[in-house]
DNA sequence: GCAGATTATGTCAGCCACTGACATTCGGCA
DNA sequence: TGCCGAATGTCAGTGGCTGACATAATCTGC
């Protein structure tokens, strides 16, 4: 089950050796994978790619790919996991006295910013990454997967908070109510990010990010009318 | 695609004379379709049922069955069709003078209780259609269809709270922000709600969503130490 | 280096969700 | 009654996904 690498190997976090020629060549396979389902996605469209032509441009059969992920849907939103890890990382670390929404908002902007900055631009980077949110947004069964990946995302969000602030989640309702605000303040974003003509990129996000948070204040409050 | 009638014909609205038979067996034909197929989900699970076995409990042939609903999700979540029109419907009605936000609570708990009391017991109705979360929360396959239609009702409350507050939805973030939060706060209420042993029925639902509303302020508020 | 235990992969057969095409039957209506 | 259009059935086919088993590749202790 080694699947997701989100930094490269390496790092002192590792303290086993060097993985064997085996388990190097699963990552291979996987990442191959992924990038093959990548580029077909965006060419061709979700729908119009069968699992066959994903697994013969990597030139394994269709049964191993169902061995690396459980279902189409699966292989597609890989590449957001990435962006996901981080995030919840830099919440881990953001320092105690912040508030949590603080926290939250703080988190998810340098989570962004250093996705934008680390990866070399190509497949598999933040910028394809983006791509595929729109693909995504108008490809009904991926967008329901994808929702279903963000709500578990949020349900480790909450456990984050109620850690940090030292809660019990079962009591304290606040961890969850803010975890599932955050969640649909960032589905919100995405979506005008996705449908307007935000400037793309890490940045455009970023923006269109904060302007969201800003309206979470107004939108809450009393009476709209001017 | 005359589909789902939230309440019995009859009313005002429909100033078309009665429909004819034609009319009224495939409405027929629908419920018992959607009656047969919720017994057979909640009886044996949703993955163990096949569609041909929901088909043939009306009989009817599995072609039928797929010029009625788009897929087998889409059977599963018809029952909760009727509730969220029943909501929508609460909140075009609310007085204008209420904020947006306690327009929402209102027509939440409206909308439940009113289910609550005009149904009687039995398959199709609201003790039912609760049973059913329960399903949809544990089935991956459910779980994500029901968030993508959750997302799109959203959508529609966004719309609804702009008109009712005369903004321009495209400048505005505002309705987008709260029909989010909203949106979520829901589902954490749902998921409460299945996941502990809350009292059962719309009774407990809405002491539930209650609940989560409360949090709502505390939640955004600064921080949480005591 | 080499057996033998592990583990990844390929092959094959099969189930089931879903779809297009065409024939048939049934309700609406003159 | 007889015609038209809509609903249904039948059939064949595609594609996602899985279990079972055989084969080939890595790893492990020697």
């Amino acid at each position: 089950m080694a699947a997701r690498t989100p930094h490269p190997a390496g790092t002192p976090e590792d303290l086993g050796r060097a993985p064997g020629l085996r388990e190097r060549k699963k990552q291979q396979t996987r990442d191959a994978l992924v990038q093959a389902a990548h580029e077909l996605f965006l060419g061709q469209g979700f729908a119009r790619t069968t699992v066959d032509e994903i697994a013969s441009a990597v030139d394994v059969s269709q049964r191993t790919f169902f061995r690396y992920f459980a279902n189409k849907d699966e292989v597609a939103l890989a590449v957001l996991a990435d962006a996901e890890d981080h995030f919840i990382h830099c919440l881990r670390h953001r320092p105690a006295e912040e508030t949590p929404l603080e926290a939250l908002r703080a988190s998810i902007v340098k989570a962004w910013r250093d996705l934008g900055n680390a990866r070399t631009p190509g497949p598999g980077s933040i910028s394809s990454a983006l791509e595929l949110l729109r693909i995504i947004e108008d490809t009904p069964a991926l967008l329901a997967a994808h929702l279903r990946r963000v709500t578990e995302q949020e349900r480790l969000v909450a456990q984050v908070l109620a850690e940090r602030e030292g809660l019990d989640p079962a009591e304290d309702l606040r961890p969850v109510v803010l975890a599932a605000v955050f969640g649909s303040l960032l589905r919100a974003a995405h979506l005008s990010w996705t449908a307007e003509q935000e400037p793309a990129g890490p940045e455009g996000m970023v923006a269109v990010i904060e302007r969201h948070f800003d309206q979470l204040g107004p939108a809450l409050a009393g009476h709209w009318r001017p």
